[in-house]
Parts: structure tokens; C-alpha cells; sequence
DNA sequence: CTATAGGGATAGGGTTTT
DNA sequence: TAAAACCCTATCCCTATA
């Protein structure tokens, strides 16, 4: 029960922010976190978070859109695999009832209006093998 | 996995890359960049970097090379010992010739005078509600 | 115009709390 | 266990300067 010992109560995103940034993005384009912070249509809403914070935000959003936990199962599977011992844990999603209340947080169409950011080509912009660990 | 705006991932260092970059920086200097991206003998190994790219890399290889494992440092200072010690290594693989490095990343002699790289990495964690100026 | 230095933003892995 | 919020930093981008 060791709370930290201060700097950060864990602020909750309410869904007026969250409605903010999903508008940022549409406007700005999902990368564009500093630009749509400093945009005054959204500055008023999202003035606490940080570029980064809106980062991580959207990528929740994103991993709840797309299927479930992709990068998570994927990471727990190339786990050392210990032989563990199963049946422990079953499941059953229950009590998953997703109620949109007033605003409806729709994860559907989470895609970027693809942005003008084009580089003057002037750099390598292939990529032979992109593996990374 | 998602969509790029760009196509540019990340490409991450591999060790054969920055093994090239420390001998150019030995061969040619630190700041003759385009010099070594030239060099035949490390073009066919750094040929996807740029010489800005060499640039950036070095200056994080240097700022390693000075005391920042901050994280692993607090990270291990404030670790917490388990009572249940969890098993650590995997007995079943065999024949696993586990080599962990060609050669040694020795971070050594890298000649920068006192590059003292102070971020503000401060960041607003103020409460819910603050005065924006 | 080209190259480098430096500041700053982003991407993605990791950690903590719920 | 998973999920949400937050942290850490390698990589990448932008701009000023020589």
C-alpha cells in the first residue's frame, strides 16, 4: 500500500479529453501530438496532458480497437516458456457490457487521414528487414 | 503491424552497425560524419544510415558512456526482494551456446569533452486544475 | 547549397497502479 | 490477469549556424 510517494495521482482521462484528442487527430493526423496540443480549438481541453500522454492515449484506444492486445499476447507468447502447469485461470468475458453513456467512445475508424508529411526523398525511406526484438 | 504514416518504423542499431561507427569515429574523427558514411570500409555496413543519423548515435552512445543508467541504477537500488524467489533460468533447453557479444562494446574511449546534456525533462504534473498563462 | 550541432518531438518498450 | 496511465530513452525530425 506504498503510495508514491508524491508527484503523480494518476489522472484519469475523461471523455471530453479523449473526444479532444480523437477530434486532434482527425484535424492534425495521429503523430501530430505537440501540433494538436498547441492547437487553441483543443489546448482548452487537453492543457494538463502532455504530447507524450497523448501518445500513450491513443495507443490504448488503438489496442481496444484493433482485435485485443496484439502487442501484449504477442510479447507473453515469446516468453520463456516454463512448461507451466494449466488450467488456472478460465476467461469468460462476463459483466463486459460496454455502455456508451453520452459520449460514445467509438473505436471504429481509427484510421489516420494519411498526412502530408513527405520527406524531399532525399534519405533512404525503404526498409530491407524491419525486425526488431 | 499498423500503418506507418511514412514508413519509417524505427531502425534500431544493430551491434555490427555501431562497431562501425566507433571504428570511423577512431579512423576519421568525431564530426567527419559524411566522411565516414564514404569510407568504403563502412558504407556497406552503415549504408541505410545518414550522416545526420551518425550524428544522433554517437551523441547517445556518448551520453551512455557517461553515468546515466539511471534507470537501471534506481531501478536496482529500490528493488524490492520477493519472498518467493521465482525461477530464473530454464533448465530444459540444451545445447543452447547462448554467445551474447562478438565484440566487446567497449565504451571506453570516447573522446568528448564534457558534454553536459542537462534536459528539463520537467514536466507539469500538477493537479487537476491549473492556471494556463 | 552542404554538413554539422543542438534542440525537440515521436515511437515503442517498460513500469506502476487499478 | 489485464488494462490504463505514466516513465524512459533510442531514434528521428527541424532549424540555426558555419
Amino acid at each position: 500500500l506504498s503510495a508514491t510517494p508524491d508527484g503523480a495521482p494518476k489522472q484519469k482521462w475523461t471523455p471530453e479529453e479523449e473526444a479532444a484528442l480523437k477530434a486532434g487527430v482527425v484535424k492534425h493526423g495521429a503523430g501530430k501530438w505537440r501540433t494538436i496540443l498547441k492547437d487553441p480549438e483543443f489546448s482548452g481541453v487537453l492543457f494538463l496532458r502532455s504530447n507524450v500522454d497523448l501518445k500513450d492515449k491513443w495507443r490504448n484506444m488503438s489496442v481496444m480497437a484493433n482485435g485485443w492486445g496484439s502487442r501484449e499476447k504477442a510479447r507473453l507468447a515469446l516468453r520463456k516458456v516454463p512448461s507451466a502447469p494449466k488450467a488456472e485461470e478460465n476467461p469468460l468475458s462476463l459483466g463486459t457490457a460496454v455502455q456508451s453513456d453520452d459520449e460514445t467512445v467509438d473505436t471504429k475508424a481509427l484510421a489516420l487521414p494519411s498526412n502530408p508529411v513527405q520527406i524531399t526523398g532525399s534519405k533512404r525511406s525503404f526498409s530491407r528487414y524491419t525486425s526488431y526484438p
